[in-house]
DNA sequence: CGGCATCCCGAAGGATACTG
DNA sequence: CAGTATCCTTCGGGATGCCG
């Protein structure tokens, strides 16, 4: 066990701090991660919509997808799921307070973005899929 | 289209808009999804970091992995690779204006992690893996 | 030192079909 | 209408090992 090039079995098992907001196992960067979270909470930022409407505008998400998402987001306190008792059922997604908190650093990145994706597309450009 | 529940294979082939901050297929919000990026800009705040030196903060990353971030990266013209002609060789990865612009934005998810990241994990004690 | 080349695996995500 | 159930593919990421 000496000629290991690498971390001979450090005993530490990923000490990372969830606590940390900028450790990538922190829920809320993660929350950006999950491909159609985002999406999902600007569709819900107008109002409570129902699993149809939601459908519309993320039509190329698969239900399957789009209840998963939901159901994470629900957990997380980000919206309610409120099913109506009803023939035929309904059920609406409605944003709760701490989601609709999201928007600010959301926009946050936004305004980043609409700022600054042309650069990022010219830098792009620029690294032609390199040497190789 | 009488039959067809959803879609009858709608002609557009997902024209998500590029350009649109708001769009998962953004490059922006994207780059939040890649596991790492967010921790390796961190680590690069303070100044030029070589490849060895970021695997001490980063060491639960192969270096496989590393690599690979930081060329997304630099790709997107948010750090810079430089190679010095040295022996041993040396690498330093920096960060560029751009890539420091991006912290504006990425403290403010973090501020709005630091505040509810409390409530978050509440919300999902409350929710026990429901009723499935 | 700072990688790249290979092989590999598990989980995320997609397509399709079927129900309460 | 609002999902669930299944099945299958993709691919991010890990574990070596070799090279300039």
């Amino acid at each position: 066990m000496t000629g290991k090039t690498f971390a001979p079995a450090p005993p530490e098992p990923l000490p990372r701090d969830l606590f940390d907001p900028d450790c990538l196992p922190n829920p809320v960067p993660i929350r950006f991660s999950e491909k159609w979270a985002w999406l999902v909470l600007r569709c819900l930022e107008p109002g409570p919509r129902r699993f149809s409407e939601l459908r519309v505008p993320l039509h190329w998400v698969t239900p399957k997808v789009l209840t998963e998402t939901l159901r994470s987001l629900e957990r997380d306190g980000l919206l309610t799921r409120t099913e109506f008792q009803e023939h035929p059922p309904r059920v609406e997604y409605e944003l709760t307070t701490l989601g609709h908190s999201l928007f600010g650093p959301m926009d946050a990145v936004c305004g980043w973005a609409r700022e600054n994706l042309g650069r990022l597309l010219a830098a792009r450009e620029a690294h032609p899929a390199p040497s190789k």
